[in-house]
DNA sequence: CGCCTTTATGCTCATTATGAGCATTATGGG
DNA sequence: CCCATAATGCTCATAATGAGCATAAAGGCG
């Protein structure tokens, strides 16, 4: 866009002028999709966890919706709940210069056998972000090793003002001195750590723990991890990870795995029943290891009932 | 992506397959520039009105935002507060099978004369989608004609299950018969009265009344609105569209006019100076009307300080 | 000048939402 | 029968939210 000021762009001028870019880009898809397996939030990965599944934009189906969907269904086995749009990157290579469009889409579904040549495979999305996890407490490895080396980069930053500015977004990003954790920047923090040199993506010496992803696809999962974990706190979509019916520990478990941390187990039953999300199946799981539990199943009727509800995280401290 | 079960879409496998797909697209940015002026919510237009400014993808700049940035403010001579990407259309196109790619932008900005051959001019949103300002109440025009009509098209109807579905969609997303409007919805309303055929894009005859735009513009500024009107709620970006200082009325005035709708006085002041968004600059303003209001301006600061605020909106039946 | 209109501000109150605990109830396993 | 493990039921304190009432400060006007 280096339209001047008597240049307006418009759609009219849209075609002539689009010859150069039509042929300099190219479009893919990348998929980032979650299930909820045995207490662990996963991802589909292929080439051995190195990649998110992603490919060249070519669909007979109207809408990428549709062909998103209906790709998904083809590799998973199960039908896609859930599916959303997450992001277009469609930044410059620095390599060709050629300018690639990469738009990627966040979906739910539940795990199964995924088949393919790339050996698909579902990952827990933690062993690519393992300071996202706080279900057991903070993790050791960002007191003992990532906010040190945060702090170090920073304080090795000759100008004052920018050494200000990286020591608060340090702070903030990832909740210290007095602030709080907040499990939603998932994407600030990696990039934070991206710009810092700390992540083998950007760096080739010494980086923090945590799996690395082929070209940007960590920093696509962590922007769908990021989404994921605000839309649970006003969008019955965990549901879409879930058994048709299911303890409402199971839920809570699905939900923590999600926002990495843990909730308030009564705060949490009385939110969901407030709600009306929820309706007893009448039977009872006896595989829970004490008093038996009820089982429930998704009013999916709701979603049509009302347009926007909440499904608000009562977040605690403890368990 | 017609991959079958065997034909893992991959990275690696991208630039083989890609050829037919970059020829057969084309892409462009759509920006939904928003500002508001005198109580009014004001997008930037083209064409008369009939088109939002778009054009070809074609930039020096290394990423879509830092482009589009410096083009709004080539257009506008102001500088563009705050951007961010809406949603990427890439559907099919009905007449050329061309697949048309369409990635566009919400950007607040303050109006200012914008120059350029296709007589760029800011007009009301409310002007393509007068149903939904409720600022004076419910608009006459959804019960006079709205309504009725949606009625009318869900009950002609054969299947009556659709039928059912029809009507439940109009209720929740229009808010009838004790449900509450959710300004939210812009998007949904818009596409269910595209689907009624109750909008000049969708037909010919007899449309319902709010201006009309080429292609599928009125749809992206649906979901601008839409987005803009969720967001005033958790973060601050309404700052983003007023004058360095301001009062507290002006300020409600503003989120009013991007809501479409009356805020409580009061509790609107408390809530903002509760969350410490704003200081006082000092000085007053005497050209109120009644009592002098005194100035503030954003506490810009906090946008750093605290990664996530709210500015939730105490929302009230009147004024 | 005193009254009225208009907007700015300060405060109170009832209700609801949220964060934390305590207590009781079922089951299976020593 | 005692225990550990969960599932559930309830209570309480505090914060957030929706509505009003009351007072203050200007300008216009008879």
């Amino acid at each position: 866009m280096d339209a001047g000021p008597d240049r307006t762009l418009s759609p009219g001028r849209a075609a002539s002028l689009n010859t150069e870019a039509a042929n300099a880009a190219a479009i893919e898809l990348t998929a980032v999709l979650v299930a909820v397996t045995g207490e662990e939030p996963r991802v589909l990965t292929i080439q051995d966890g190195r990649a998110l599944p992603s490919g060249p934009f070519e669909s007979a189906h109207r809408t990428l919706h549709m062909g998103l969907r209906a790709w998904v269904e083809v590799q998973t086995h199960h039908s896609l709940g859930y599916i959303e749009q997450l992001y277009t990157f469609a930044d410059r290579d620095r390599a060709s210069d050629r300018r690639l469009i990469s738009i990627s889409y966040l979906g739910l579904t539940r795990e199964a056998r995924a088949t393919g040549e790339e050996a698909p495979a579902w990952r827990s999305w933690y062993r690519y972000f393992p300071w996202e996890d706080w279900r057991a407490g903070a993790p050791a490895l960002l007191a003992a090793e990532i906010v040190p080396r945060l702090h170090a980069w920073a304080t090795a930053c000759a100008d004052g003002k920018a050494r200000a500015d990286r020591l608060q977004r340090i702070e903030t990003t990832f909740g210290l001195t007095g602030r709080t954790w907040n499990e939603e920047l998932v994407l600030q923090r990696y990039e934070l750590l991206y710009e810092a040199g700390l992540v083998p993506e950007a760096t080739a010496s010494q980086p923090v723990p945590g799996a690395p992803m082929m070209h940007d696809h960590r920093r696509i999962l962590a922007t769908g991890i990021a989404r994921l974990r605000a839309k649970i706190k006003y969008r019955p979509v965990v549901f879409e990870l879930m058994a048709p019916s299911f303890t409402l520990l199971q839920l809570q478990r699905a939900v923590e795995a999600l926002a990495g941390r843990r909730v308030h187990k009564q705060n949490f039953r009385r939110l969901i029943d407030q709600r009306g999300l929820v309706e007893e199946t009448g039977e009872v799981s006896a595989e829970t290891g004490g008093r038996p539990a009820k089982l429930f199943r998704f009013r999916r009727e709701i979603l049509i009932e009302r347009a926007v509800i909440g499904t608000k995280l009562p977040l605690a401290r403890s368990g």
